[in-house]
DNA sequence: GTCACCCATAAATTCACCTTATAGGATGAG
DNA sequence: CTCATCCTATAAGGTGAATTTATGGGTGAC
């Protein structure tokens, strides 16, 4: 293989113009310079291209049947450039993500409105728990993580774009309802229900545990925010949970938010990505994105 | 367009062993040449095609994209060579002969046996008067001509190849049928029907009776040997015809032949072609198989 | 930490390609 | 026929790109 694109490009543009010289004035090179490309290729191809019949040249049969191939390369490779612009365009292109669980409960609007602004992009999702998240981050199968505190076992960067309120929810009935500034204390009676180890949630709660001195009450694992929310209702003790997840069942009444001292634990969403790995432009417009539309994410909450 | 073949061959090599080093072994190169190609690449591109994460490296969405296309561009370029190597190889092509109306007696045969032996080139045949031979010769539409003497007008190459013998027919009952050595001037009193003055076969006939310090004895023309035979078996007169044209005639006694003392006018059949024009693989193929297969062609004649 | 491995970068060399200059062949006008 | 013109081939020289050697930096295994 030593043919060349350059030999082809000039080839076709010889066998259209049927002239070396006018080859050479539209590829604005000198005469030789074609001539000799073209002798190359003839070398490469064994036979000759051309028959030079006095002043004119001819395409051989073997130039007709180069000229089938030359141009089909070409537009090959316009293909694949008009394939790279789009992509740089961000025209189109693949978004993996990965997010935590607990992040369902606003990602598909936010999804829905970059999906509105770039209908070109195909958008794959997977949830997962906290150790799916770092496995995707660690063998780098996806773009980009929506999560709340990331590892610091890993070169991530991390980008907050909405706050994340953990607070504590109650059954309607419960004798703490509707009271105002309810001490830590007094929830610290109650039976609780709580994420299971591992879960970020779950951390968020030992750490306001251990800061304010407190030792974990009695408490209930469960592995979903659904399962403690039902738990709740069903008059199991209290919860901890992302205000966020909590939008049906407050307008539904079916669960309240307690007022409790020092109450909402307020963390974070972030956007958490390596830092080795290059953004796509794709990737590059679902950051921007996020952090220019978060405002809109949130539905209003009366606490 | 600045993107080279050896850009992407580099980037499929790449691309396929996941790795700068071990590709740079494959292909005897070095590898910091292939990082160069790789990041020009990714200049032209307008991206990165990989992430260089820690030791490993990775596709990009655009270098997935990207790899495609390689892949796609390199297939082309392969059948483009596996194209020329059939044309080298004479596997494949197009022939286009042009030939005498009167060779159409024995061409057949011949590329019949061509055919038999390169049953993947296509042949086209035209026929064609000497006018339309000069001109098919001069613009260099055909690749080779089957015909009589060459014009000298052009720089041309000619080769006989099958001797063409004219003789004098007659109807069978004829005054001088079976007559031995039948002198010139017996016959010069006939009445003759000839070809039209630019046939090759008039040529000839003048050519002959200028040698022979003869008149041209009462003649009619006609434009094709198929007319004249007809007009011979009709009483009209004699005929200069080749030998080859009367096959059929002969066998069904509808002609004889004349013994006329310096008939026949020995002229040949020849391969013209034109000197400045490349031959094919295919046209020298043809052009070896006429010259080796031309004793097959002649049916036996009793003169 | 040390070693091995891999990619990036720098400088020097080699090589491909292009340009200028020139020759040769063909064509068409006078 | 001869000259002028047009086109392609060839030669020599210069430029820039690609490659190599040499080296640096970062990562992962032990």
């Amino acid at each position: 293989m030593h043919i060349t694109l350059k030999q082809l490009q000039i080839f076709r543009t010889v066998a259209e113009l049927q002239s070396y010289t006018q080859a050479a004035r539209q590829l604005y090179l000198t005469q030789p310079a074609v001539s000799m490309q073209i002798k190359q290729l003839e070398e490469e191809v064994g036979m000759p291209v051309f028959d030079r019949i006095g002043k004119k040249i001819q395409l051989t049969d073997a130039g007709r049947e180069l000229l089938q191939h030359a141009r089909n390369i070409h537009i090959q490779l316009e293909e694949a450039q008009q394939s790279m612009e789009e992509l740089r365009g961000i025209k189109r292109g693949r978004l993996h993500l990965t997010m935590a669980s607990t992040a369902n409960y606003f990602t598909p609007r936010l999804l829905a409105g970059f999906c509105r602004e770039y209908p070109d992009i195909q958008i794959s999702l997977s949830v997962a728990n906290r150790a799916g998240l770092l496995q995707a981050l660690e063998q780098n199968t996806t773009d980009m993580v929506i999560m709340g505190e990331p590892p610091t076992t890993m070169p991530l960067a991390a980008e907050i774009f909405m706050e994340n309120p953990l607070v504590i929810v109650a059954p309607p009935g419960h004798r703490l309802a509707g009271k105002k500034n309810i001490t830590l204390k007094e929830v610290a009676r109650e039976h609780f229900i709580i994420r299971e180890i591992g879960s970020g949630t779950r951390a968020a709660v030992e750490r306001f545990l251990s800061t304010h001195d407190l030792e974990r009450p009695q408490s209930i694992e469960m592995n979903s925010s659904e399962a403690i929310k039902q738990a709740v209702q069903a008059g199991l003790g209290l919860g901890v949970v992302s205000m966020h997840t909590l939008e049906m069942e407050l307008t539904l009444k079916r669960l309240i938010v307690l007022n409790v001292e020092d109450f909402p634990i307020m963390r974070h969403w972030r956007l958490v990505y390596r830092k080795d790995r290059h953004f796509s432009p794709v990737s590059q417009a679902f950051h921007d994105y996020v952090l220019e539309h978060t405002s809109e994410l949130l539905p209003s909450f009366t606490t």
